[in-house]
DNA sequence: GCCAACGTTGGC
DNA sequence: GCCAACGTTGGC
């Protein structure tokens, strides 16, 4: 099981939006970048978790938690030329792009800000933070474990989806 | 809206 | 294969 970050601009796509969806699940399509995509196709596998982090506003951060529901699949969006996302290079027998299957879980108390994250010696690895313009990037058990303490849930992910944070909350590590 | 960082494209 | 030009991302 792995841990990731996920950007999005939430004018485009937020975390709400993905709680609003019906069944709480969103195909993570678009992304157009090579090293994001070898992680999309090679690496992201249902099961792991995801820091949904809100790019481009005026405070950027990690909101909450999602998790991989599919893993890497080829992105049919690049097929489709009435798409934004259209690829010609990409086509159904060999696809170029790849997008997983993801579903809202839980949002953090209290937002992790950019500003915090920087601000942590403990996080200076994450690309995030030199780095900045990777869409999908890996985070380790160590920085995950951070930001959620960081964002008021030090005990961990709650095991059900819609997050009643009472009960098991544990001390951090 | 500006600008720095960085990825991609294309000429040679 | 190099490198300049260009486009995009994203913080501020």
């Amino acid at each position: 099981m792995a841990y990731w970050l996920f950007k999005s601009e939430p004018g485009c796509f937020s975390f709400e939006d993905l709680h609003n969806r019906p069944r709480m699940t969103e195909q993570w399509d678009g992304v157009r970048n090579y090293q994001a995509r070898n992680y999309l196709r090679d690496m992201v596998k249902p099961g792991d978790l995801v820091l949904f982090y809100h790019s481009n506003i005026p405070e950027p951060g990690v909101v909450g938690i999602a998790e991989v529901v599919r893993g890497g699949y080829p992105d049919h969006t690049a097929f489709d030329p009435e798409s934004e996302h259209f690829d010609p290079k990409s086509s159904p027998g060999r696809p170029v792009w790849y997008m997983v299957d993801v579903r809202y879980v839980a949002p953090l108390p209290r937002p992790v800000t950019l500003e915090q994250i920087r601000g942590n010696l403990l996080l200076a690895r994450m690309p995030l933070v030199n780095r900045s313009r990777l869409s999908i990037q890996p985070v380790t058990p160590e920085e995950w474990q951070i930001i959620l303490a960081m964002g008021g849930m030090g005990g961990g992910v709650p095991s059900a989806a819609g997050g009643g944070e009472s009960g098991g909350e544990r001390g951090a590590p």
